[in-house]
DNA sequence: AAATAAATTTAGTCAAGACTAAATTTAAAG
DNA sequence: CTTTAAATTTAGTCTTGACTAAATTTATTT
């Protein structure tokens, strides 16, 4: 159970346990799209990590697949590389939040732990990673997560925001332009129910939010 | 010329440039064992790069082969990552000389041009890694080494040392004990010529030196 | 219930980079 | 010069993780 996995398969399990966070099964077209890969050699894949001793996945045709204890292990285990590697970008060599994903994303699959101890005692066992995500612990439990997502908020209701939950350097650019930042306080202050659009104050400012924003930030109402 | 060189590319020009260093080409079998890898393994690998567009190396059957200028490039590159990254884990994370060696030839392959300038900045653009190694400039020139092998001084000869060259970290711990590190000063008290050994004063100690130490230790005669 | 569309799996291919075994070339000795 | 040993190359195989195209299964409509 201690063999090294590929960083292929690590890329895998780490991508099925985010699409199955929520307690549905990961489907072969939703794990291709987000690995950039094709359906086929997902399915390939799945048969392979299911039938390895111990299994990664449980895995049944058309069902799509869910993580074995041993895959959810792996598959915390590169998590707490990413998430403890983005801060450490950020806090020793100043990357900005939008920056440092695609790094870590490659040093993720190469350190080792002997690294992951050393940067994590360096910065005091930080909980959260500079986007707010919350970092597995040592012995690879996910923290509990009491958010929920500000889409979810109706008027009148007002939260802090915990985390925002996206890679993509762009957006993440435009939320820190807004202040959408974690520990950031907020309110809602109106809700379009055919668009999904919410109106929220934050600081002085008041701003219309669409549900592709909304759905990708996470907070703890108040 | 631009495209990145796979993991296995990077470490076949690493090990050429090491072996060519002295001027001579690196001969199949020495690459082989230097790789961990059969000889086979390495003509197929050099057929390939000779090959490639640019070529890499510049290889004719039964003769070795030498880093053309694109290959040589790309090999400073890879030593640049690696030296520069050794000490910086050595700076901001506390690893001892041996034990980054290993951490810094995963990490040497997957980091960015963009982290390299990082580190680099950061801590003040170092001429040497912790072994005392020269590490090759963000133009990829490799600086000049005026050093010698210990294992050429002989009696009242006394010098500086420069580097150790070696990643073996039992024989690193040994030179540490011993005070064997850059910028120590010794001198050679001693020679027999039949085992090639060294008697040399360094501190107030005197100790005596085999060929195997000697030869791995460069030092500039003073 | 049948037809169509969408999702998924199967089958067969490919490239990279390793390996083994056999063949060949070069170097060293007699 | 011939033999033998050592180094190197060739030929063929294997594993990993992709891909395309075709077949199949499931879901949705009429
Ligand atoms: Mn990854
Ligand atoms: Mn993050
Ligand atoms: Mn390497
Ligand atoms: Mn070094």
């Amino acid at each position: 159970m201690e063999q090294t996995l590929t960083i292929s398969i690590q890329d895998y399990l780490k991508n099925i346990y985010e699409l199955t966070e929520n307690g549905e099964s990961a489907s072969t077209n939703a794990l291709a799209s987000k690995l950039n890969v094709k359906p086929a050699s997902v399915t390939g894949m799945m048969q392979k990590l299911a039938s390895a001793k111990p299994a990664l996945v449980e895995y049944q045709k058309h069902q799509g697949v869910t993580l074995t204890d041993d895959g959810k292990k792996a598959a915390l285990e590169v998590i707490r590389h990413h998430r403890l590697l983005e801060a450490w970008l950020v806090q020793t060599l100043g990357y900005s939040w939008d920056e440092v994903h695609a790094e870590a994303e490659k040093l993720e699959h190469v350190i080792s732990e002997d690294f992951e101890r050393r940067i994590a005692a360096a910065m005091g066992h930080p909980l959260r990673d500079p986007h707010g995500e919350l970092i597995p612990t040592a012995d690879l439990q996910m923290p509990l997560d009491d958010s929920t997502p500000l889409s979810s908020l109706r008027a009148s209701q007002s939260g802090i925001i915990q985390y925002v939950k996206t890679a993509d350097s762009e957006l993440l650019k435009h939320f820190e332009t807004l202040g959408l930042i974690p520990e950031a306080e907020l309110e809602v202050t109106g809700y379009s129910p055919f668009d999904h659009n919410l109106t929220i104050k934050i600081g002085r400012k008041s701003i219309v939010l669409g549900l592709n924003i909304t759905s990708k930030i996470y907070v703890k109402e108040s």
